[in-house]
DNA sequence: GCAGGAGTGTGACAAGGTCACTGACGACTC
DNA sequence: GAGTCGTCAGTGACCTTGTCACACTCCTGC
């Protein structure tokens, strides 16, 4: 599938439509690594389709997913090296294979200067990054494992099921391997979820919504 | 002490300037709560002079600092009302006396059209308050009690002492009174810091910040 | 002097993170 | 088919951190 940039980001005037256009997308596939910590970035990133995740690395090993960049959103983390004198504190992988513009530094502040709807789409990606940041905080310093498990469950099954070893719920979670396997095995227990190796089937989606809430 | 509003924001056209320095900055006495969670925001907020504290309070009602607002700087959170449609999720108090100007929104979204001045200042805060609670993420993730404290202690130190009580540490370090009592009682073991009530001597300052890096 | 509040100390316990190790499953080679 | 290797999951021991309950010590204002 195809998309024109523009396709992806609404309620832009027709000269920044069609300026967008001709930039050549990328198609990367699944795996990819975009992003390192500290490499500096020359652009401003847009997904247009696909799925990109980028993840904060601990001194242990450990990593913790931000966020997810999905089709229309930009790599925001990724323009902060435009604006600021900040590099990359994340790493950002491909979780399926992507297709994104890269609209180069000058192209980017230019359109800032004459779009007002180029504006409003960086905007709202600011904003909806930093709430999404904020909400991380939130969970990661006052909410119970179980409650965040619950919640990821929910977030990423898809008829019933989730795919995902433990290890990959910890990462998504932010905590460990070890602590996922107990905490499934408890609502294995309970009778909320059934555990197979690499998936996770929910029996009780009402009762894990009482837990993400608690 | 009176400041023009423009004087905190270098680079900026005269006619930003001017028109900036036409608006009234509003006096606030220290201890003010500005905004509450869940209110609308109706401007985008510089603060002139003094320092304003955000926290996000967990439902437990342990509180963390998400970031401290200084002169020159904006209160980013207050913004993203104008551009998404999310409301504020933070706390922010006036920790001294303030001066802050409110920019109207209408007045806003002008001066990110007409000034690459102002877009400058604007995403330059963005990008500042995006990178420091990025590393709030990975301290509250990865960062041990111990390091978190040290770091809190050497940032907040004036000629070796730092004026806080425990309870005020852990609010800046997102953990609870007791902890922190607990960690302060084994630094001062080591002879690395002496307390009193109210305040904390620094005693060892290389051996803190060492504490601080693992 | 003493009542009350703010600041601090402490013990007990629960939750979560870390380490070391085990077993289970699947794919691949020989 | 047996052996090998890598990924995934389970488990016990132990440490750190968070929570709860309560006692104690200053300081301040009557």
């Amino acid at each position: 599938m195809v998309w024109a940039a523009s396709a992806c980001l609404p309620g832009l005037d027709a000269a920044t439509a069609s300026t967008l256009d001709r930039l050549v997308p990328m198609a990367v596939p699944a795996g990819t690594a975009l992003f390192h910590p500290g490499e500096e970035v020359t652009g401003f990133v847009v997904v247009l389709s696909g799925r990109v995740e980028v993840f904060l690395t601990g001194p242990s090993g450990r990593d913790i997913l931000l966020y997810a960049v999905e089709p229309g959103q930009s790599c925001v983390q990724s323009t902060l090296g435009l604006l600021g004198d900040d590099c990359y504190s994340g790493e950002a992988i491909a979780k399926t294979d992507c297709r994104l513009v890269m609209i180069p530094r000058a192209l980017f502040l230019d359109l800032m200067g004459r779009s007002a709807g180029f504006r409003g789409f960086v905007f709202s990606a600011f904003a909806q990054r930093m709430k999404s940041m904020t909400q991380l905080i939130e969970k990661v310093a006052f909410q119970r494992i179980e409650a965040r498990l619950a919640e990821a469950l929910l977030e990423r099954s898809q008829d019933g099921t989730v795919t995902a070893t433990h290890a990959e719920l910890a990462v998504i979670i932010g905590s460990a391997r070890e602590v996922v396997s107990r905490r499934l095995d408890a609502l294995a227990r309970r009778g909320m979820v059934r555990l197979e190796r690499g998936s996770v089937q929910i029996r009780d989606a009402d009762a894990l919504r009482l837990l993400a809430e608690s």
